[in-house]
DNA sequence: GTCTATAGCTTGATAGAC
DNA sequence: GTCTATCAAGCTATAGAC
């Protein structure tokens, strides 16, 4: 039943296909975009899009490719099968949100000194890049954001995050442990968790918390963070406090 | 492009199909069970774990069937199309739960009285008849809160959610806010929305809380919800307190 | 690197015998 | 209500002309 796909062109993260050929000759039929990477850009774009709002087995390669305005299989031409397509989506932006994070923590420890990290500073630290990539980047985030919220609840999913996101999750708990080493390390788990789903739930942005607000426009990112932030840091105090 | 499905039976909640023919009087070819209605919740047994495991899409009637030991025509028999099969796994358990809910309401407030209810109590009485369901209720209970999970956040997923859980989070909220009266509303909505990512994140059961705590095995539900209505309680006490 | 064409499956849904 | 059979459509992936 299992047939395995043997793959003629690169299908890690960065594969680049074959030949990038520089001088754009070929034949103008359809007003294409000058840069040979623009494609490549324009299919990752689409992709993300419909992932985040249908999920992997809702996306078909057809939709990408339409929504993308390129033909059927030039999909498969530069990101070789279908999981591969997906995995270089999720691992294009998270490159970037990880230096964001882990470039906040460095500059965190260095205004700290030798005393631990605030709580509240990791908090911040860990959830601002993304709530304002989500809100104010290029609208290519905020699919992507809606798409993590998407996998962080699913199993196949977990797998993924677990690749591109666990080693900065466990650079942000050893500090979280620094600042409250009292607490057992399976409740900083618990409240780190619970800080990643409220994030991954605002940003997944359904509209449900509008709806029970009965509010008219979503809320600007910027009040939510400093919610997220205020609320988790208290819970995160309240553990500290051994009763 | 869109045909509307005619369909000939019920795909309502309780669809009953036509006619329960008491006396079994089918041909023994294969040991089938006695009652009538056991191929009906064999099947949205099968489909309530499958769903939960690879997704709507993800999922396919045929895997359906073959997991619940029956012809692939008969899901289609007795719920109509694969949209209906979907919307009765939902709602086989979301009146059982909201129900709990409502009636853990009810006796929060009659215990109050005059006063407001207990902010802890109200997160208590939300959470626990989900967590405690999905940890020692029968295995189908597990299976539906990961589904849960996973739909929280996406776009389709949420429509369903709400429709089924919007009335009882409304009348909670409606306690939240007695409660906590000087909290803005949208303050108090996203309070209670992090309750529930993090409600739906440990029902998930992803491993990755496990996995970042260097656990073996997952934590006690009763820990995880004590753990779970200490910490939120102490956000919504934070936004009280306006500095 | 862009296009056409197609192989080889799987999908949802239904028809009709019993 | 259980079974066999099948349809039309959609899917991923690849081959090969240009």
């Amino acid at each position: 039943m299992i047939k395995d796909n043997i793959k003629p062109n690169e299908v890690t993260l960065k594969g680049t296909p074959p030949a990038p050929s520089r001088s754009s000759r070929g034949k103008p039929g359809r007003p294409k975009g000058g840069r040979p990477e623009e494609t490549r850009d324009r299919i990752l774009d689409a992709a993300e899009s419909l992932f985040a709002d249908r999920g992997y087995d809702g996306t078909s390669i057809r939709d990408v490719a339409t929504a993308a305005d390129v033909q059927i299989n030039a999909v498969g031409y530069h990101f070789g099968p279908k999981e591969a397509l997906f995995d270089t989506v999720v691992a294009r932006r998270a490159t970037i949100m990880t230096t964001l994070r882990l470039n906040a923590l460095d500059e965190a420890r260095a205004q700290a000194g030798a005393k631990p990290i605030p709580i509240e500073t990791l908090i911040r630290d860990y959830v601002r890049p993304f709530i304002d990539s989500a809100d104010h980047g290029e609208p290519g985030w905020r699919n992507y954001a809606a798409l993590m919220g998407r996998l962080a609840n699913s199993p196949l999913g977990t797998e993924i995050i677990a690749r591109h996101y666990d080693d900065t999750a466990r650079a942000y708990l050893t500090e979280f442990r620094r600042a409250l080493p009292e607490v057992a390390q399976e409740e900083l788990v618990d409240g780190f968790s619970a800080v990643v789903a409220s994030m991954l739930s605002i940003c997944a942005n359904t509209g449900r918390r509008e709806r029970l607000a009965d509010a008219k426009h979503p809320r600007p990112a910027q009040a939510s963070i400093e919610l997220l932030v205020r609320f988790h840091t208290a819970g995160f105090r309240e553990l500290s406090s051994n009763d």
